[in-house]
DNA sequence: AATTATATAGGAATAGTTCCTATCTGACAA
DNA sequence: TTGTCAGATAGGAACTATTCCTATATAATT
């Protein structure tokens, strides 16, 4: 098996071009590290591991070049990263439809999710207090 | 009915009361203004607000007044505020277990909850792009 | 009314993110 | 190859959200 790792990096290469992006050294590299990484890294985090190895690479760059790839569909955000705090009066059990581009969110009923089961098997020591089934997508203003 | 609104404030006074916290004019008026709003404020939001009315409220204290209406359960946090933007390698549908305190995301597996539907009603023009089942609590590292 | 623990205002500090601009470079076509 | 140029980068400045600090004020209790 000869030039794995070299015919992998063509592999994004072509995953690049094909997605109208160019695949600048930089870009490669933030690709890389994400997409082996089983967590879910902020920009500051890729950062730090990549300019260890990467001199010069901005956080900017990091952090523009993320969300070129979710714009892209290579990755997506986590559900409320980024906004800020918000705060939430009703406290009876609901759930949450998210608009991803303004951040705006509508609460709904649904006696069918209250009634969703969390399994123990799930949760491995967490002690739960809360679920919600979060929908996500564009609101009707953002859609326009 | 008479007195119907100062048997309000003096329920606001009994129940901070019974919480523990004292009742300053600010909190009540911050707790009025919160419990009574629809949306999913941020700290500024109703600072702005209610700074109309109340000359001199700083931001700090309505942003501390609230995060203590979060520890004694007046308030909740919507799930991911506050907490810096953060990138999904995995692409596949899948869910959260969410740790309120250090912001830990473990992502898991249910073929129970990626069966879950959601009747069109719930949307109103909302373009749906993914659905999620958040649960939340505290994580193993940080009960203890 | 006096005491004390707690809360507040306002400014300073910190942190995360985005903007700006000069420079550079990958992709494409000749 | 090489030249062209749209798009990408670095680095610093600007902006925004949040927290910290400290002197002062005040609610709750005696």
């Amino acid at each position: 098996m000869p030039q794995r790792n070299s015919s992998r990096s063509s592999d994004y290469l072509q995953k690049f071009r094909n997605l109208g992006i160019k695949a600048t050294p930089q870009r490669l590299a933030i690709y890389k590290e994400i997409s082996t990484s089983l967590a879910h890294p902020s920009a500051d985090q890729i950062h730090r591991k990549l300019s260890k190895k990467f001199r010069g690479l901005s956080f900017d760059t990091v952090n523009r070049t993320l969300l070129t790839f979710v714009e892209v569909g290579l990755l997506q955000l986590v559900e409320g990263g980024g906004d800020v705090r918000r705060f939430e009066p009703q406290l009876e059990q609901h759930h949450h439809l998210r608009c991803i581009k303004c951040f705006r969110i509508i609460d709904f009923q649904s006696k069918d999710y209250d009634a969703i089961k969390v399994p123990s098997k799930y949760l491995h020591g967490f002690k739960l207090l809360g679920k919600k089934v979060v929908l996500e997508g564009i609101c009707q203003k953002c859609c326009k």
